[in-house]
DNA sequence: AAAAAAAGGACGGATGTCCGTTTTTTTCTT
DNA sequence: AAGAAAAAAACGGACATCCGTCCTTTTTTT
């Protein structure tokens, strides 16, 4: 799988992104039409993370946002009612999106080499496709109240669970090392993480994103892999 | 080296930084005797990095400022013209101090794996004696004008720099492999950051800061050796 | 007593949010 | 099918609050 063909593979339509927050946020939007709805949580989102990929969520106002996605402040008010509520609004379904299609992804794999290389890759182009969402949700993180704080960190250390889980497995059946293991997801993650937080870095050096997630599959492979 | 021995060995007193800061912004710091600036920077910059690892400073408001400091509002505008400035001032000795510190320490060693080994070890090890400067440095710099960003950007590059040149006079020297060397330093960088990013996950797992740095020793002799 | 430093009131501007009004869309009636 | 009535959605002025910064006054130091 390269990258080209995961794009083929996971269909990730913008309707589909906003139908799954307005079932999870039917309460908080006060506009009916469904369609209505989908539309300008589109509108919404894609400027909000349009704005935040060049200042923060705290210095975006409503009037920033307003502008940039053409619905008036008291239109904007009608899918979320405050603005914290936004930022839990985008970063929960960003987590949600990511850990589904990796776990989609993974259970493709039929031994745990392939599987390894599964998420790797898939996490990489994941956040090749979606990097202003990767990026927000990482950035602004801090950003939320302390209860929604707590998802985020738990989400991460479920994340790192897929790969811990995929290293054990590896090693029950002799092919990893049992060396490390939640050291070794550690700094897999931490490599995964480097491709959405510094694009500009590997844009400028021209490395391609089937590059990159081939030479973090490399790394895994040095450390993990029994001679 | 271990950690314990690196504190002792690299001596950070908070009033040499000071004063370092001090020479940098003679122009700009409107008290005079030279001991009051000190202590109150020591003081500015202390409360500064205690609020922003809780919140973003932009959501640090300069009445924060004061309260946690000690110094009325009227008197921290006596040692930066404006609250940007601030984020100037702290950002720029940060990544001087890394710089120095980093480059000191290479110079120690006398071959590319001792020096490979010295550059990992003393970029964790600094982290950790300067986590809440570190973090702020990384994830403040987006805040910074636009100029300073730039200033940012070059000295990521630069740290970067270091570590493709120990890797090139390895390969020179046969002793590393000669395959991907910019990918290499990129990765190892993006293991020294997980260590400041993340030090919620490393502590509550108990993973020792010397643990840690011989891991992605034990990860870079792992890609870079040849067998 | 003079100089230096600190204090904190005041001000203009920006922001999040509310809510009465206007516009658009849908439904109903003839 | 057309137009009126009702419902839904969008609009944007207004308000309270907070913030950065300035500047005069007070306190501390020399």
């Amino acid at each position: 799988m390269n990258y080209s063909e995961f794009k083929k593979l996971v269909n990730l339509s913008k309707e589909e992104i906003s139908g799954q927050i307005l079932e999870r946020n039917r309460n908080s939007i006060k506009v009916k039409k469904e369609k209505k709805v989908i539309d300008n949580l589109i509108r919404i989102i894609d400027a909000t993370l349009a704005i935040c990929s060049k200042k923060s969520f705290q210095a975006m106002s409503i009037r920033d946002l307003s502008a940039e996605s053409g619905l008036s402040r008291g239109a904007l008010y009608s899918y979320f009612t405050n603005k914290e509520e936004l930022l839990v609004l985008i970063q929960t379904q960003g987590r949600e999106i990511a850990y589904q299609v990796l776990t989609d992804q993974i259970a493709k794999g039929s031994d745990p080499l392939e599987k390894l290389r599964l998420a790797i890759k898939s996490h990489i182009y994941l956040s090749e496709a979606m990097r202003n969402w990767f990026y927000f949700t990482y950035i602004e993180a801090r950003n939320l109240p302390k209860d929604e704080q707590k998802r985020a960190i738990e989400s991460e250390l479920q994340t790192e669970k897929i790969f811990i889980d995929i290293i054990n497995e590896g090693v029950k059946e002799q092919v990893f090392r049992d060396d490390n293991v939640v050291l070794a997801a550690a700094v897999i993650k931490a490599m995964l993480q480097d491709w959405y937080l510094k694009r500009w870095k590997y844009r400028s050096r021209k490395v391609s994103v089937d590059e990159y997630a081939d030479f973090v599959i490399h790394v895994a492979e040095s450390i993990l892999l029994i001679k």
